[in-house]
DNA sequence: CATCGATGTCATTTT
DNA sequence: GCAAAATGACATCGA
């Protein structure tokens, strides 16, 4: 069954019952995005193509908006221009929205409130704004950072080139507008048995964007999210370039990291470009987590043991749905790390049992030798036997001095080693011609 | 375009 | 009887 399509998610996680212990401003931030969806798709807006949006009034919109409303950074990329602030993760370790005021969570064209730095939505503000930034070059960047005091950590940042790099991948990214994003969105749809969505998925078919995922995975995972980031971003042009000019085009932690994952798991470089898509198959589950707000890294929902588990579950307010979801993520962990040892485990056993197999043919083909050999012994000392058994016979004789007939006598030995000479046949009511010759005509 | 290998996921079975 | 692990089957992707 193939997966739901968005519109069908939608529509279920709006059927799904509130969930226990969510508070107002959550909720209210869900409603607030599923209006804005909505109000979208009622008005055909085409976020992709949108290049005529006024880039200050994005800047002015998404400075508030809460990493949950991501909208304006599709349009903004979208226009071309370079984000580059989505690596100021460490500045604004914030992750959940509900500290912000439900009311600056809201889109609204008409009323942009002014900028507000203390609000620190900063990965949007940079991304949205890098591209003027960076065709102004350093001097009016670091001008433009003394007049905005939220830009100013970030450009004194010396991360701040390595970035760029990355910049690269999610303007490429951009560049690729929506075949881009379609792309993702079909290496997410991995599996065609995926057949109950939850929460977290319809989410983020419907709403969750890079920027958004880029920012709140980061700010819940900032060191160890940086190559599937970037590899995702890097989509578009990885899979036109090589795999030596993927990495070299990927900043240098970054490559390292990929290498290093390769190496670490005895993956040949050459394979580390399938293995990206397995990173970002993996990352699956995070985004979901991210969307569905888990406090937790999914390693932690995947790895530690059962009671480490439900410790780590108490600690936290979850509501059904994001168990569902911690669960649901724990099981494909575990199953993925099950498969994996399976498979392992069924190339270990077939090329045990073809080790096995060669040793046992080997073994056949001694064998066979060794029994041609033991029947030429066989046949030989046959003939020894026959022709020592005539000797034996021809010497042996009669009262009278005669040597016995061989067709009418024959040599047979007892068990306890005696050896007798048997009459062949014997004539009905008649006496043996010749008794038994005793031991001393045995040779 | 067909094929194959690798992988994730789900359903089911086994432990 | 239940939970976790193991496994078969299927879908997807890239080469």
């Amino acid at each position: 069954m193939p997966p739901c399509p968005p519109q069908q998610g939608r529509t279920r996680t709006m059927l799904l019952p509130q969930p226990v212990g969510e508070s107002g401003p959550t909720r209210e931030m869900e409603l607030a995005w599923q209006e804005i969806m909505s109000i979208s798709e009622l008005q055909g807006l085409d976020m992709q193509n949108e290049n005529s949006y006024d880039t200050a009034a994005v800047y002015c919109n998404m400075s508030h908006m809460v990493p949950g409303s991501s909208y304006g950074l599709s349009q903004t990329t979208l226009d071309g221009t370079l984000p580059s602030c989505s690596q100021n993760l460490s500045i604004f370790n914030r992750h959940h929205p509900e500290v912000v005021p439900p009311e600056c969570q809201r889109i609204s064209a008409a009323a942009i409130p002014p900028m507000d730095p203390n609000y620190g939505s900063a990965t949007y503000t940079c991304m949205l704004i890098s591209s003027p930034l960076n065709q102004m070059g350093p001097t009016s960047m670091n001008q433009m950072g003394t007049k905005n005091g939220s830009m100013s950590g970030l450009l004194n940042d010396p991360m701040v080139d390595q970035l760029n790099l990355m910049d690269i991948g999610i303007a490429a990214d951009s560049l690729m507008g929506s075949q881009a994003c379609k792309t993702q969105e079909d290496l997410e749809s991995d599996s065609g048995l995926s057949l109950n969505y939850s929460d977290a998925e319809s989410m983020e078919m419907e709403s969750i964007d890079h920027g958004r995922l880029c920012a709140e995975y980061s700010e819940l995972y900032p060191m160890d999210y940086h190559p599937a980031q970037q590899h995702y971003h890097m989509l578009p042009s990885l899979q036109e370039m090589p795999i030596t000019q993927n990495y070299s085009m990927l900043p240098p932690e970054t490559s390292q990291a990929l290498n290093s994952h390769a190496c670490a798991r005895n993956i040949p470089v050459g394979k580390a470009k399938q293995y990206s898509r397995i990173e970002m198959t993996c990352n699956r589950d995070e985004r979901r987590a991210v969307a569905m707000k888990i406090p937790f890294a999914t390693e932690n929902i995947v790895n530690l043991p059962v009671d480490d588990f439900n410790e780590l579950l108490s600690k936290f307010q979850l509501n059904e749905a994001q168990l569902a979801l911690i669960r649901d993520i724990r099981r494909r962990g575990k199953n993925k790390v099950a498969a994996q040892n399976c498979r392992k485990r069924k190339l270990e056993t077939i090329l045990y049992l073809e080790k096995d197999l060669n040793k046992l043919r080997d073994e056949r083909e001694k064998l066979l030798l060794d029994r041609c050999s033991f029947e030429k012994t066989i046949c030989q000392m046959n003939q020894k036997l026959n022709d020592l058994y005539r000797d034996v016979f021809r010497m042996l004789k009669d009262k009278e001095g005669h040597p016995y007939s061989s067709e009418e006598f024959s040599l047979q030995q007892t068990v306890d080693g005696s050896i007798f000479l048997v009459p062949l046949k014997r004539e009905n009511g008649t006496e043996w011609p010749h008794a038994p010759v005793d031991n001393s005509d045995c040779c």
